[in-house]
DNA sequence: ACCTATCATGTAACATTTTACAAAGGATAG
DNA sequence: CTATCCTTTGTAAAATGTTACATGATAGGT
């Protein structure tokens, strides 16, 4: 009887504490530990170019600039390490990710080939609405060839990133698109060693446009080999060659 | 907020060490550390079934079952956690990956498109031999139909895997690797969920011998088809929908 | 009026998280 | 080559939060 009573009272305590969480849950940010702190710090150093590539680094030095403990710093670290965004010295230091040719060709062949993938569930699933895509695309080339503004660059790179976000929105799988959003981090840090230069804008929008042609004709084809002529196209601009 | 990072080493330093660490480098990853041990340790019990789908745990239990000190076991769940291998309930404790047909669907579904991908790369590659593995397949198949022996699923899971790595191997990209080899993690635990049931071993080897008809005729189309027939008669066999 | 079930509040045990400190390994300078 | 300093790594303990349980109060029914 006793027992009975006892257990009623667990359960409806557990469901209470499971209500608050959901309701917690439903708001979005159930994390304010340190270290996950510690690591969104860490990512947006590196995206505003704060951390660059091959420097050496001292964990209290980081722990310093980003203003957390060592502790949650080194959490931070680790975790950045398994996303191939820095590398750990053991009893030594860490260095971020190097931007050498190898790596600066796997993590854009992945994203071409997630992105290729992207477009072909895309359109799979229906017809994609690309006039906003193509209306910024071509707005944005006209200004490069006519009238180019003081920050040209940064709005390509904006530019360039909505149409490569919109080809990894088809990606309607949790664990694809995961491994996209760290492949795009490590390209982040690509990004800030390897400059948007302005002679780069004009081509490689009309290379965005050739994409988009492709995929408003509906072609996963042809879309493919739009998206690897991208490819290799950053990748010979940067001088690198297309094969490993 | 301004960030002032201390470079404590100069360049030249720097480069003598990573010079040196490159020859180490040759000796294959010398990790003696704790945490990697405990990482490895809890990856196998993972594999080997120890541990097991939707199970709750603790750390202090855990870092006893593996014989490892409780902040090395803290560093392996975490990392666990980045791979999406188990979900740590902040001050609770964590619990093992579900098997839930969300989350089956979308690692295999990530099987599938990987290897689609990697079996495309081996074909621009050349023509890859495919004699051994349609061997064992016809091996394990001709067993199967006529005098089925006592430890047939085990067999079946390791011909099962031969094929899935063979055409993951075509993925000569070492982060769409990583990328494979993270989900391979997820998959163990849901195969330790899922049984390979003998009912099942038939049907699976003829589609993988229709998978390796396909490469052999080196159209990656008719394989990327092949490819995706056996997903959806896996997730069909477990009973769930091939979308989501 | 008494008994009982439900609710509320407080307390103790337990697990994670953080902080602090000792130990071990490697780099630098003489 | 050796001594010293600096860094990471490992260990322990404090702190913070959560869960389960116990006690007491309240409302409703007999």
């Amino acid at each position: 009887m006793l027992l009975i009573l006892y257990i009623r009272r667990s359960i409806a305590d557990f469901l209470k504490a499971d209500q608050r969480k959901n309701e917690r849950g439903a708001m979005k940010l159930p994390d304010d530990l340190q270290s996950e702190q510690a690591f969104t710090a860490l990512l947006a150093a590196l995206r505003m170019g704060k951390l660059r590539s091959s420097e050496f680094h001292t964990m209290p030095a980081l722990a310093e600039a980003l203003g957390f403990p060592v502790a949650a710093t080194r959490e931070a670290i680790k975790r950045a390490e398994a996303q191939s965004l820095v590398e750990v010295l053991p009893k030594r230091g860490f260095v971020i990710m190097s931007t050498g040719p190898e790596t600066t060709r796997a993590c854009m062949d992945m994203r071409a080939a997630l992105e290729a993938e992207g477009v072909r569930r895309l359109l799979s699933a229906g017809r994609p609405a690309l006039s906003h895509l193509r209306a910024t695309h071509e707005a944005l080339l006209d200004e490069a060839r006519t009238h180019p503004g003081a920050d040209l660059s940064r709005r390509a790179l904006a530019t360039d990133l909505s149409l490569h976000d919109f080809m990894a929105g088809g990606l309607d799988n949790i664990f694809l698109r995961q491994a996209y959003e760290a492949n795009r981090n490590r390209i982040t840090v690509i990004q800030n060693a390897r400059a948007f230069l302005p002679d780069r804008v004009i081509p490689a929008m009309e290379e965005h446009l050739a994409i988009i042609d492709a995929i408003d004709s509906a072609s996963a084809e042809a879309s493919v080999i739009e998206i690897e002529r991208h490819l290799r196209q950053t990748l010979r601009w940067w001088g690198i060659s297309a094969v490993g």
